[in-house]
DNA sequence: AGAAAGAACGCAAACGTTTGCGATATGCTT
DNA sequence: AAGCATATCGCAAACGTTTGCGTTCTTTCT
């Protein structure tokens, strides 16, 4: 069967298709009777207008585009619910691409936005963009680009993003509170600027309100290798008291090591993390996090482009605030 | 400034705009002097065809629509990314849409992949679902609809799933072989089919293997009441060995409630559960899972889409194999 | 030299909507 | 009875493509 058209209808009834567009817009012009009539047959033919159609005639897509280097990441997917949930509701689509942090894919995704012509587009950086150019194509479009957690240095950009300094003082200050006398520190990829901003704010802070701590930082790639770290300053410090984790993957692994160590958790060693919420609760006790929602984020993002797309041209850089959640752990 | 269309690149050449349509297709009635130009052209002025118009012209949208309950889930996150990869190599987009399990919601995202005329919708049921026709739709309008994961009963209808009455067998055979006595069953929701035929499955070979293992059966609604069931049967048998866990939802419950009663896997009670494999990796030791693959289930669901937009009519029910990964829980 | 064949391109319709404007009919006012 | 406002509807263009067919010009064959 093929699908239901204003044509289709409107020779039914013997109108004309304007008629019937109007009809179904509820226009003033149209008689009630006239209305009734075809809202009826429309749901009986199971009447879907078709969105090509539509979008050609008004230029207006309402689809959002939305890439992130991946879907399965405990940030990101709850940072595309918050989106989806929201775009939804005001009559958006939201198209999700994922670079798998490849340029390439990246810029063959950004290409399908573009012959969509998504009314807005979503962007996270992959973590080996070095060519903004791609993306600023859709300014010169005025096609309203939101860049979210990992956003470019550029000035002149809306960016949202976690209060990454903030984050790291928050951490430090909890750990200084429990008068903590060895970290241990575990942070991500040292040239993020996430990373960078988080470190020196955890590390200030430190020194200058408890510079008696010692702090061992160390920079873990991924969870085995926070693991390792883990194992290996056990080894040597058994004076260590805390561990701190920049992020759920490096917990996973440091809570792997102390699992495997027996420690008991707090009196052996206390655990803060940053993370988005979940991994935390899994353990027992649960662990104290400095919480940086995904979720918060989205629904920032996605006020941002609803303020982009209602005329504002102003250029914004927001963040979303964080708390500190006391779990068990310290 | 807007965008670039054949219209205005056939004005600037001087050439009609179907000359320029078939010069940027590489169409041999037309000469190579000409494409070069229109190429070079088109290039400069960067030109991205308009996906509405193509859409509209040829009647196929090259989107797919993907339909789960929610996205932020460890099974549901793979599986998106699986079929989002596969069908970006095949140049086709993919619209996500989260239910939320609210029948409500999930019509109206139906009604959206049918306004984009989608090529072919990827749908999950939610748990509650009872009227399948807005589903079927699709199916009168030679949309194909892939099932997956949750499917329907009904029969005629393209399904991909998990072997789950291997699931359930394998699951089964595990506990067996350990000689386990006492076990506690956590399952799902249980008008869900995949439910259903994991259960059955379960207790069957039980019944036929070792008839004279003490089954507890439960169906918990989610982690906090997984975690409520496990607390209340420990109260009451002790001599439970072993606990089965049907999702890792269930399994994070029970988990919350064995580490907070303090006792050791596997000595004081063994754990088995059915997983993508990421949350069994989280504990120490790692629970002992029987491995169901979202992202194996996206490429069977994407292969058996492509079937059916080659023409294949035949109704498929496949289902992709399942393992056991031993951790040291069981 | 005449004709047939091929090469290179243009015309115009169609896809399904929206929308400004014009057309017709009806009722109301004076 | 003439004029006018109002209600209700239709015409036709436009959005950006694709594509069957027709047109024009050059080449090649006999």
């Amino acid at each position: 069967m093929t699908n239901t058209t204003l044509k289709k209808i409107s020779e039914v009834l013997g109108l004309s298709i304007s008629t019937i567009s109007r009809a179904l817009k509820n226009h003033p012009d149209i008689s009630e009777k006239t209305k009734q009539k075809v809202i009826e047959l429309a749901k009986a033919l199971d009447y879907e207008p078709n969105a090509s159609a539509i979008q050609l005639r008004t230029k207006h897509s309402k689809i959002f585009g939305l890439m992130v280097p991946t879907i399965s990441n405990f940030f990101y997917d709850s940072f595309i619910a918050s989106v989806e949930e929201e775009s939804r509701k005001q009559g958006y689509s939201v198209m999700i691409l994922q670079s798998s942090d490849d340029p390439e894919i990246e810029r063959e995704n950004l290409k399908l936005c573009r012959q969509n012509r998504v009314s807005g587009m979503f962007a996270c950086l992959g973590s080996n963009v070095t060519d903004l150019s791609s993306f600023l194509r859709f300014k010169e479009l005025d096609t309203p680009i939101i860049f979210f957690d990992k956003v470019p240095e550029e000035e002149g950009l809306n960016k949202v993003s976690m209060a990454d300094t903030r984050v790291g003082e928050i951490a430090a200050d909890a750990i200084i509170l429990q008068k903590k006398k060895t970290v241990l520190s575990l942070f991500g990829n040292s040239n993020m600027s996430i990373t960078k901003k988080r470190e020196s704010a955890f590390k200030e802070t430190f020194q200058l309100r408890s510079p008696s701590t010692q702090l061992l930082v160390e920079h873990a790639i991924d969870s085995q290798d926070a693991a390792r770290l883990v194992h290996h300053h056990f080894e040597q410090h058994n004076t260590i008291d805390t561990i701190f984790c920049m992020s759920d993957e490096i917990l996973i692994g440091a809570m792997k090591a102390i699992q495997e160590m027996n420690l008991n958790i707090p009196s052996d060693v206390s655990i803060l993390s940053i993370s988005n919420g979940f991994i935390p609760t899994l353990y027992h006790p649960s662990i104290s996090y400095v919480e940086t929602s995904g979720y918060q984020l989205g629904k920032l993002a996605f006020t941002q482009m609803m303020a982009c797309l209602s005329g504002s041209d102003a250029m914004m850089e927001m963040t979303v605030d964080v708390k500190y959640i006391k779990g068990g752990s310290l």
